[in-house]
DNA sequence: ATGGTAATGAGAAGGGTTCGCATTGTATTT
DNA sequence: AAATACAATGCGAACCCTTCTCATTACCAT
């Protein structure tokens, strides 16, 4: 199961106020505007400083510090996941319940999700077995997409 | 085939001189002292910080910039790998040859290690399907290792 | 030994993220 | 609806880890 990452889940309505009061937060404008990026957004995974320009961009008046802080929070009360890729920099996603993990291209920084019931099953085996309560995990995969495939030929590297 | 860390690979002797110069680098004094402190300390995996304060322990000095760039030529050198633990911070373990993954306590921090062929082989599938050439891949399960979960009984939470 | 060049040490700089605090906004009370 | 209590915000400073700069030092070949 692959899946190509980018169009938003625009299929259930947008979070509103009662989201975020569900979720134990006061509904404050900053936190409503972030979510409504998150969720408007063509990329599915954005990094604090991608919310930060997306909200310039709109005019709206939101300091980089407060993204940094409602994204931790809205990790915190399940509504984002935060994935640590390489180079040290975080993004995140909306939480939409179901797991995947993710396959990113090293050249352009193209992501996309897949999910291996195979692959899940044997993590739960060999966590059992080292005697790991299995908190999480992640998995991904690095690599050069279809594209850049293409422009690399022809080149020594 | 779940092997737990931490004990050094001490069976081959110490790596010299010889072993620098046959990846390239030249033999010198902090690369050899830096060569040592991972293959002596009881830490298979070790930050940058800590190579560096393993390094003033013995009275040795090195600075901590010289350490990030010996490290970082090993990785090229292919002498060690580098992982992206969560946090955004960067742990490096001697290259043994044979590849393998990270299962690590969340709790203690402690860290084993682990090697699944259908893991791999589900893996390089995936990839093929994605079209991706595949690189590299990064898998880390996380949980609570058999210590923390005796010290966690009888604490709600 | 001597020289040429790469490697080092020290500190400054960099990028991403968090902190501190006065100010503002939200939910709640009167 | 106005006031109140307190959490949330914005801003810049501070932080952490990592990389860079550059004068000095060390390695290797001659």
């Amino acid at each position: 199961m692959i899946t190509q990452a980018g169009a938003p889940g625009t299929a259930t309505g947008a979070m509103e106020s009662q989201d975020l009061k569900k979720a134990g937060l006061k509904a404050t404008l900053p936190r409503l505007k972030i979510l409504n990026i998150l969720e408007k957004s063509r990329l599915r995974h954005m990094s604090a400083e991608d919310v930060y320009k997306a909200l310039m961009e709109t005019g709206e008046d939101v300091g980089l510090a407060t993204v940094y802080r409602v994204l931790t929070q809205f990790e915190s009360a399940g509504l984002v996941r935060r994935h640590h890729f390489e180079g040290g920099h975080s993004v995140f996603e909306l939480d939409h319940g179901k797991h995947h993990d993710h396959i990113l291209c090293i050249k352009c920084g193209r992501v996309d999700e897949f999910m291996d019931e195979t692959i899940e099953e044997r993590q739960r085996v060999i966590a059992r077995k080292a005697g790991y309560d299995m908190t999480d995990h992640s998995l991904y995969i690095y690599g050069i997409c279809t594209d850049c495939q293409k422009k690399e030929k022809g080149r020594g590297r």
